[in-house]
RNA sequence: GCCCAGGUGGCGGAACUGGUAGACGCGCUGGACUCAAAAUCCAGUUCUGGCAACAGAGUGAGAGUUCGAUUCUCUCCCUGGGCACCA
């Protein structure tokens, strides 16, 4: 009996072998074709769990197939380290925040070697490492250069009683309390800085077609993206004696036909024009009802089953087309940061406007017409394509899908409007009121305004004596020697920004950062120099293959697409998308089918079962229990499944190689023929199975596979020949080695085998010899499996045909009824109609 | 509420472009081995009726297209992800 399969002993083993031999230490290499296969890098939130195995070992599987297939592979690993629960943690426990990331780091570090995954350990980095975040300073600047930074007042959710900024997360229920102290959390405008995204809204949605990246993930960018064709009408605001010179309202629609139909205005309760135009009159409501407004969140305002609310605000516009005085109301539901923050309601042909209307009892006018024979529906008919336009001057009697363009046009003529193009994307915000995170170098001068920190005076360091008192705010506002410094420009006594950046901007360019790791590390870095090395990014970049979490469809990948394309347009190289492939996994979730949380107590550690059955089976199970991009539930009686496949694989191959080759070829020649032929047949089959499989990350049916196989082997092991064995066993453990890099790598040697499994060549399958010679051919009557024959694969039509005429099922199922039609799908099923 | 996914045996799931529903694994049942257990191996396992052969039903619900629908279309229900300061 040969020796048992010790997870412990292969992985300990391996894992130091590899190392010592660096076996995953990358080198650009331009004679060969390389491979960037890149994963979304781990918040060091403290420990693994089981959501990083699952993002990590397959995509480690993936990069471990394209080597094996040829590439010079890169997989880099790093810590996205900047963020709010280190504060949290520092105010907890009184400590300072680089202190607890760095232990965490250091603690998860051991943690992600125990995966065995092939992680270019040499080019990790870590964003809150001063020599990182100088070149997230860096492209501020030339950001900031280039005119995609700016500043403007933005509201912020704040705590009164504690005195800070609270993210969404912090603010708790439907009343929006702090989550600390309780108290009513209000809106607070304050000077910001954001980045132009929205410059770029055209391009993201139109490369978005040419990426390799999944459907979903398009729609959603698409979606969020928004854009919206239409037309900006300026109304007149009607003189009163409170408000004697007409001012105008812009709004946008895109509904420019239905402008005969616009019965009165809405502007969002935060619009600019709203205090001049209400007058004393109206003050009182007007005021009370946009303070209410700004207690709730957007999605509450914007939710189409909320009861419509608003107040007049007793001003009166003019409509263009018209002629005639429409009142001019404030509501909730429409918002200031999309389109120019006022619409004209047109109650008869919007749903959201009509409720509205009826609500307040203003004027509902019909300006189009559903076609004849459908019946005009209760509330507002919307149809964009279908429909006449009636009592709409020159347009009556136009259909909607002309009036649409024409409408428009007609706007643009008559001088009072012009076509244009909105989208539901917003600037980014990036300032964000807290500290750790990457301050932004900016000095605010009483003589010279905002001056931008040179290039040469990078980094701006945080202080690491920055004292954090359990009230949240920002301590480098009270740092003795942060906020305070002297002007760039003259000199004078000036402000720092006490700021820092959106942690989604080191993520922004991290796939850049890993190729040169702290590029000019302790060095003054220039606003000429190249924030990478030029030779290793010219071969490396952009990434092949990017894997992550689902839950970053529309941030992180919408801005990381956007911060390539800016530095494209400040001249660092001359591609325009960062990612060419995209595959997003899933959640795995808890035994109970829920998501893994503390609260709830489902939670799985993985280091237990690494322990108990080893990484190489915690790896298989995670790709074995589900469709990769779809998640699952992590069932702990599950794992046996793959344990047991492991071990059994082990003897299968183990045994094998006591015996002398051949020597089972006891039986019949032709018994060894039949089960030869059978082997090969089924291992080229494996073959093409586990290279489509892997490409595409569908590691569960190629598992499955795997499985059959094994199977296969060890209930033909009696009458295979010694060579057929031999192939099959070793083509099964290379197409193993991806998934299960250790077992396979220690059976690889003790099969005889020199040089590491993972830098062999990954099988070719021969299609020749993966064709079956007799296929079934399924016998429906009237779409019913009442039978089969076999036949060798492209037999003729006429031939299937008269086999099925005749076959004993058709005879007994048509019951003597004329058969009617016979449909032939070749290699695959007959029906009968009877 | 809006956008995007998903819903198949007791459970996780499989089924390439519309063509044998339930591969593979878990669990369960029976058997072999064992003093016994564990481990391992063999057989069975969608549901209903039947000793069986076999018949009928069946992929969240309802409709539709088709010779044929888990797959395509529409409506609805449920679950999950995102909704711009969690990362």
């Amino acid at each position: 009996m040969s020796e048992r399969y010790d997870h412990q002993a292969v992985e300990q083993r391996w894992q130091a072998a590899w190392e010592e031999q660096g076996i995953d230490q990358t080198k650009a290499d331009p004679a060969r074709p390389k491979w960037y296969a890149l994963t979304m890098l781990p918040y060091p939130s403290g420990d693994l769990h089981a959501g990083h195995w699952y993002a990590m070992t397959p995509s480690d599987a993936a990069a471990r197939f394209r080597r094996m297939q040829g590439y010079n592979v890169f997989f880099p690993v790093g810590f996205d380290a900047f963020g709010l629960p280190a504060e949290n943690a520092a105010i907890k426990h009184n400590l300072h925040p680089k202190k607890w990331t760095y232990d965490n780091i250091s603690r998860m570090r051991g943690q992600l070697r125990q995966m065995g995954a092939m992680w270019a350990w040499d080019h990790e980095v870590v964003t809150c490492d001063p020599d990182y975040y100088k070149w997230t300073q860096w492209f501020f600047l030339r950001l900031y250069e280039a005119g995609l930074a700016y500043r403007e007042f933005a509201p912020v959710d704040w705590c009164p009683g504690c005195n800070t900024t609270l993210a969404r997360e912090q603010v708790v229920g439907l009343d929006r309390l702090c989550e600390r102290c309780d108290s009513p959390v209000v809106k607070k405008e304050l000077n910001q800085w954001k980045f132009r995204i929205t410059r770029y809204a055209e391009e993201l949605l139109t490369e978005l077609g040419a990426l390799a990246w999944p459907e979903r993930v398009k729609t959603m960018q698409t979606n969020w993206i928004g854009r919206s064709e239409g037309a900006e009408v300026v109304f007149s605001v009607q003189p009163t004696t409170d408000c004697p010179e007409g001012s105008t309202i812009s709004v946008f629609t895109t509904r420019p036909d239905t402008l005969w139909g616009a019965t009165f205005l809405v502007l969002a309760p935060e619009h600019p024009a709203v205090s001049a135009l209400t007058p004393p009159s109206h003050r009182a409501s007007v005021t009370a009802y946009t303070e209410a407004a700004q207690r709730l969140d957007e999605r509450t305002r914007t939710a189409t089953d909320k009861e419509k609310t608003g107040v007049f605000t007793g001003a009166f516009a003019v409509n263009p087309a018209t002629n005639q005085s429409v009142p001019v109301w404030i509501a909730d539901y429409v918002l200031m940061g999309y389109g120019t923050g006022a619409i004209m309601a047109v109650p008869g042909h919007d749903e959201r406007d009509y409720e509205f209307a009826h609500k307040f009892s203003l004027p509902i006018v019909t300006v189009i017409e559903p076609p004849l024979g459908t019946t005009a529906p209760t509330g507002a008919y919307s149809s964009k394509t279908e429909g006449t336009l009636v009592a709409s001057g020159p347009f009556t009697g136009t259909p909607v899908s002309e009036a649409i363009p024409r409408v428009a046009e007609w706007i643009e003529g008559q001088g009072f409007g012009k076509r244009t193009i909105t989208y539901r994307l917003r600037d980014w915000l990036i300032s964000r009121q807290r500290m750790w995170g990457t301050p932004i170098p900016m000095v605010y001068c009483a003589r010279c305004g905002e001056v931008p920190v040179p290039y040469e005076a990078l980094p701006v360091a945080l202080p690491d004596d920055a004292a954090f008192k359990p009230t949240g705010e920002s301590p480098l506002k009270y740092h003795p020697t942060f906020r305070h410094v002297s002007c760039p420009r003259c000199g004078n006594a000036a402000e720092r920004e006490t700021d820092t950046m959106d942690t989604f901007l080191c993520s922004s360019w991290y796939q850049y950062g890993y190729i040169s790791p702290y590029w000019k590390k302790g060095e003054v870095i220039h606003r000429d120099d190249t924030p990478w090395d030029p030779a290793a990014f010219s071969y490396w970049a952009p990434v092949d293959q990017y894997t992550g979490g689902i839950e970053h469809a529309t941030m992180h990948l919408l801005y990381t697409r956007f911060f390539s394309k800016a530095l494209r347009d400040i001249g660092l190289y001359d591609f325009s998308e960062p990612m060419i492939r995209l595959v997003n996994q899933g959640m795995v979730l808890g035994p109970d089918n829920e998501k893994m949380s503390k609260s709830r107590g489902n939670v799985v550690n993985p280091d237990d079962y690494v322990r108990d059955y080893g990484a190489d089976t915690v790896r298989g199970y995670l790709m074995f229990l589900g469709p990769w991009e779809q998640g699952g539930p992590w069932d702990p009686s599950a794992i046996e499944g793959i344990s047991r496949f492991l071990h059994r694989t082990w003897r299968l191959v183990l045994e094998e190689v006591a015996a002398e080759p051949g020597s089972r070829a006891e039986g019949t020649t032709t018994d060894v023929g039949k089960a030869d032929s059978l082997v090969e047949r089924r291992m080229h089959q494996l073959i093409m199975r586990a290279t489509d499989g892997l490409s595409d990350f569908r590691f569960n049916t190629v598992i499955a596979g795997f499985m059959e196989f094994a199977n296969l082997l060890s209930r033909e092991r009696g009458s295979v020949s010694g060579s057929v064995w031999r192939t099959a066993c070793r083509t099964l453990l290379q197409l193993m080695a991806p998934i299960f890099p250790h077992i396979t790598e220690e059976l690889w040697h003790r099969h005889g085998e020199k040089g590491s499994i993972h830098r062999s060549q990954w099988p070719v399958a021969d299609p020749e010899k993966a064709k079956e010679d007799t296929i079934t051919i399924v016998i429906q009557v009237n779409g019913k499996l009442r039978g089969e024959i076999s036949a060798a694969p492209g037999t003729p039509r006429e031939q299937v045909e008269a086999a099925v005429r005749s076959h004993p099922a058709v005879g007994k199922w048509c019951d003597g009824k004329e058969i009617r039609k016979l449909i032939v799908i070749p290699d695959k099923l007959v029906n009968v109609v009877v």
